[in-house]
DNA sequence: CATGAATGAGAATTCATTCAT
DNA sequence: TATGAATGAATTCTCATTCAT
């Protein structure tokens, strides 16, 4: 049993540098670079046994993908903790910000790239974003509720809180940012949420 | 003289044949299907003749690029003949969002496209977006001027009305909007737009 | 239109010497040995040209294949002009084993590799050997009418003629001969074709 | 001593088990699909090990073709009990004839298929072949000597018969009786061979 | 005996690009 | 201007074979 352990640990090991490699490949030079061969090359292995770890290579794009979101919920799955509505809708948001800026590869593929949309509709594998979604929904709900944000449809007030972080975090992932010196766009960014939170922000009677 | 403005006239037809063909492509088959070798086929020519009005390929996505700037101001310029500023904020974010999903693969290719934005780079020309960003900064110091929106740093709202409206444009084109049906999914972002303009809307006393 | 047909030439050309350097591979290497890469190596081309010529690999067997009939046919069309039916069974045969031995690559591709079998059945063009078949019948048929074999069976007869003619034919071709020498071969050949014809010939009353 | 006897018989028991496999393989699914690495995933042991009891994939072959050799020759040794020459043979040819058709796999490795011609030839191992084919020749010389057959050169004969049944078998067996249906042709064969030995048959005086 | 892991070579195919004509 | 032809490098993927353990 021992023993199949620790095979098990090494095939997870090289699995995990291979997935490594991939990403660090997609961060440094963009989808279409992530070719078998450059993981392949930039590991030092031949290309033929990546294919003893993985099916192909979307299978390595999928297993990155699924990742991604377990990442993301785990964080997200935190802020459950707290009580006050708007307290863990204010909590979600900056976690979600920092997790795309944090993990710029992670989101490009889990939000924007094409590839894994053309995945997901094939593997009708969406339900990873969907839990995050609902939590977030359900934050957006409560808040509603609690006085926090106007009267309004539900769904609608989640999208748009949504579409304004996403617009952010793919505005600087793929860099459009580019009015804005590095530096000062993060400070922009902050001043933008200071911004929003506060022209949504109800008073609680 | 006559002469080499017939020819250049010539040539910009030609330009505007393969330009038009690389979007029909982009645009029937998706990014990956826009091969020189297809947009030639399309054509009716052979593959080499493009290398005398384009340097190579990616000269073609930045042609294409610009074009979509050179659109898309000239819808916004437009909404300058309105007086107040409220409402010009208004219209100049339907406009964009309007421009976004009728021509999603300039938009696309302008605001997610990874290659453009190396390019850009390289080429230092980030003018084109500019123009239009610098309009919509003017209409917001104005809205903030005017009352209609909170005390705020300028840079930071526009900002923020700037990654709301692109978050929704980029969930859609790159199809992350799958907890809703398409049907749906318009009438949620109705819902968005409207939760977020009656929320950051300040009365004007 | 002289350009044009220089043009279809020099094409025809380079289609001749691709159908050419396959044939030569499969003569020397056996099927699986004939890659593209292979062909293009002993052209000193580089494989992707392979491409201008051929929609693929299977393009060029099927070629290969359609132009083995055609040589074939070519040759048996001209026994017709023999009018002694038995003569021109004698001749028809002759030149058959003669065809095999002169284009044993041919002949291989025809009637004894696997890889045209599969293709045939899915382009449902077998009709290139048909024709052949269908003259050697009528030929048969004239035989047993004339009283040159016994009254039979006429499919039987064709059938039992043609075994005879490929059992030879695909025996030296895939060498299975070895219990003769080569030169032996030859002779034993000859002698089982005079034991054959005088066996199953009968005198005209 | 018993040690190393026991150690061979497993040592046999595994190569069995190889050999069958990799037969099983040969019918299910043709010759390309026979992989080490398929016959492995088959038996359920890794690749690495079949070459403990195989020096190379050939040699899996020339195994094969070998133990081919031996079941025909244990088939064909039966006849030997039958006294009458003419009958011999006829019971020869139909054994021949029904050996190949059950057993195709076997048929075309010992006598159509490419790679084993060359293993012969390198591995001067041919004697298998030979037993069969000095067993039918005996049996020819003596229809002449009975006066069944007429007055010829032995070899011719011999080759000549031999012609004939292959011819049919690897027709049959390469696919090329399509211009009869399945069921048909084995009608076809019936009267092929009705009509071939009622021609050479000469009645003894 | 047997395995997991790895290699290296090779397969078909596609593409951007070049260039003589 | 425009083309046909060609290249070279890239792509994903498969396979026989080897070897330390």
């Amino acid at each position: 049993m021992k023993r199949s352990v620790a095979i098990e640990n090494d095939k997870n090991k090289m699995r995990g540098l291979i997935l490594d490699t991939a990403m660090k490949l997609f961060l440094r030079e963009g989808y279409e670079r992530v070719t078998l061969r450059a993981i392949a090359r930039e590991m030092d292995y031949s290309p033929g046994i990546i294919y003893w770890y993985f099916k192909n290579k979307n299978d390595i794009l999928f297993a990155l993908h699924a990742m991604g979101f377990e990442k993301l919920d785990a964080k997200q799955q935190e802020t459950q903790a707290i009580k006050d509505p708007w307290k863990r809708l204010l909590r979600s948001g900056e976690n979600y910000l920092s997790f795309a800026l944090k993990n710029p590869e992670y989101y490009d593929l889990m939000f924007i790239m094409r590839g894994p949309a053309k995945m997901m509709k094939e593997n009708k594998n969406w339900s990873s974003g969907l839990v995050s979604y609902e939590m977030l929904k359900k934050d957006v709900r409560e808040c509603i509720k609690a006085g926090n944000l106007i009267k309004t449809n539900t769904e609608g007030a989640t999208f748009a809180f949504w579409s304004f972080l996403h617009g952010m975090a793919s505005i600087i992932i793929r860099e459009r940012g580019v009015m804005h010196t590095p530096k000062r766009l993060s400070a922009v960014v902050k001043s933008a949420r200071a911004f929003m939170l506060e022209s949504i922000r109800r008073p609680v009677k």
